[in-house]
DNA sequence: ATGAAAGCGCTAACAA
DNA sequence: TTGTTAGCGCTTTCAT
């Protein structure tokens, strides 16, 4: 079980053995074309034959460009967040590009010690769903050196792929204003977060749209936006009903588990989704889809979202010089009728 | 907005900057042990002022070592691994890594080339959850050079750490078998994945220690192991419960997914849970505790599983000439009971 | 305790 | 078309 590893084999070696210069092995591999055909086939015989892998690493030092990126993400367990991921990969593996996995777990001070990590790995960039949109914060991280594709978040200055939260929300309240009328109520989470403002004026967009006063809106905001907070909502809707107050016809959720919470609360005391009440969610997330009750819910492309950020970045580090501008590339969301707000 | 980025400083200029050579800065960053603390004051002084960002690439080649490690995992959006993602990515921040993510689809041919990027990146090593367990692949993969940890998978010639799944479907069985009795079923996936084996012969295990026939367990196999798949089932048990047979007092699953369809077939037909049939899933997913009926499951500690693989590749990159003995970690799995049976 | 200098493996002028 | 050669930015003997 003695396996000594065999001494890695360079480019000399390969050179060596083909009897040529380790400039033409180098250019048979980088630019083929300026080989001829002969020397080629010689050299790639031989470099196959002596299992001669690349030297990324001394490549990079020497042209001083990396075919690494980042990518940062503050939770890689997040459906919404790995779905980025996944296009992330892809994209990136049809550009030849790695991409180094950084977890920031909502802690911004993790989350620049790793865009410190990759400036000293010299990435040529990096994508960022950014915990704070804190401008200060953007600049400094700019100031690292690498380039930067915000992802899920408008950048005033500089690249950023985001969803239009705001048609999201306008999308949803549309269906239930002209499904159920003008009598549904909102479930939110924290006004601190920007999507969630966003929904809201969406829906508030829609309702003016329809000649109805926004601030007629009930809106039940909560603080964690999980499952066991829309079936708390439910019981309040419940109570309300039983002091006189009719239901709702429908009820809007700015994410999904929100929607579900809702939907079992309302149902575990007999009240009928879709007949008595509508439920829409947002997110469109694998739970969604396997719902007791289907969810009728906002899909938001989010591999899309990932995989463009690789090519806004892409686009970024080949215009270096060749002048580049800025550009935000904003995805519509769409609406996914199923059976919990048909 | 020109915005011309500032021609990096390097070792060089901090030295001279500072009055002292390239090898005192370097030490002063490596070994500041060894350094005079006036002049290492001096030098960190300088490097702070300067903005300087070491330059890993530059390092890598020159020792010949790289703090980067790859992760190599079926599809990044399915729960188990992006849990498993998660657990490495903290490890590795722990220890200073970056890890490289490759999202490999399930594609063989995608893996292999993705591991051949990592050789090319002069990757310290890689975990990997490999596709398929063929001893041949694996064999390829690690002649590419760089260190392999396999991730739920035992390697019988190198590291890994994985998931005693006998031991899961032990618990399982066990917990049916002393609250329910003996006439439950198992729903299962292709026989063709190992996991699905060994949770099986775990069940059975269960049954000859109970002195009961293992082969009189009752087993429905399917394809793809989803909760539509599951409702299925429940519709074939509900069908033979027509015809005369008894419904089973239990039902076993090997995933979370089919536990849920299995749930929903069965409550749909009126069939209550648990009362009259228990269901146990496998995995712990999110969507077992959220479920409309919380789902007693197997446990699986996915996190930790990441986590010890990193460190256990730290150790073999360590032990490369101290002499490393190969060796795999188990985990055990552990039970965790909801209302689904009780 | 510090400095001088030799590379790590590759790419890209430039020369032939 | 191919070869020669000078570094990329750092680490690390070996002197001093």
């Amino acid at each position: 079980m003695e396996r000594n590893p065999p001494p890695r084999v360079g480019l000399a070696a390969v050179a060596r053995e083909a009897g040529v210069s380790t400039a033409t092995v180098s250019n048979t591999l980088n630019r083929p074309e300026i080989v001829a055909a002969a020397t080629r086939a010689r050299v790639l015989s031989v470099i196959e034959r002596l299992d001669f892998v690349p030297n990324t690493t001394a490549a990079s030092l020497r042209t001083g460009t990396n075919r690494l990126i980042g990518l940062v993400v503050p939770d890689i367990t997040n459906p919404f967040y790995s779905e980025i991921a996944k296009g992330v990969a892809a994209a990136a593996d049809e550009q030849r590009l790695g991409v180094i996995l950084c977890n920031s777990q909502d802690d911004p001070v993790r989350e620049l010690s790793q865009l410190e990590m990759l400036a000293e790995q010299r990435a040529a960039g990096a994508l960022v769903v950014p915990i704070t949109a804190d401008a200060k914060r953007l600049a400094r991280l700019r100031s690292l050196g690498t380039h930067l594709v915000l992802i899920d978040r408008e950048a005033d200055d500089g690249c950023s792929t985001s969803i239009d939260d705001v048609a999201g929300g306008r999308l949803a309240a549309q269906h239930l204003l002209s499904t159920r009328g003008d009598d549904f109520v909102l479930v939110n989470g924290s006004h601190a977060i920007p999507q969630c403002i966003d929904r809201r004026s969406g829906a508030r967009a829609a309702l003016s749209a329809a000649g109805l006063e926004p601030d007629d809106l009930v809106e039940y905001e909560v603080t964690e936006m999980t499952t066991e907070a829309g079936v708390g909502v439910a019981r309040l809707l419940l109570t309300a009903a039983e002091a006189g107050a009719p239901l709702p016809s429908g009820v809007l959720c700015t994410n999904d588990q929100l929607a579900i919470g809702i939907i079992r609360g309302l149902t575990q005391h007999g009240v009928s989704v879709p007949e008595q009440v509508a439920v829409v969610g947002y997110g469109d997330l694998a739970i969604a889809a396997d719902a007791p009750i289907p969810l009728t819910t906002v899909e938001q492309p989010k591999y899309a979202l990932g995989h463009a950020a690789v090519e806004m970045l892409v686009a970024e580090i080949r215009g270096e010089q060749s002048g580049h501008r800025h550009s935000t590339s904003v995805f519509r969301p769409s609406l996914v009728v199923r059976d919990s707000a048909p």
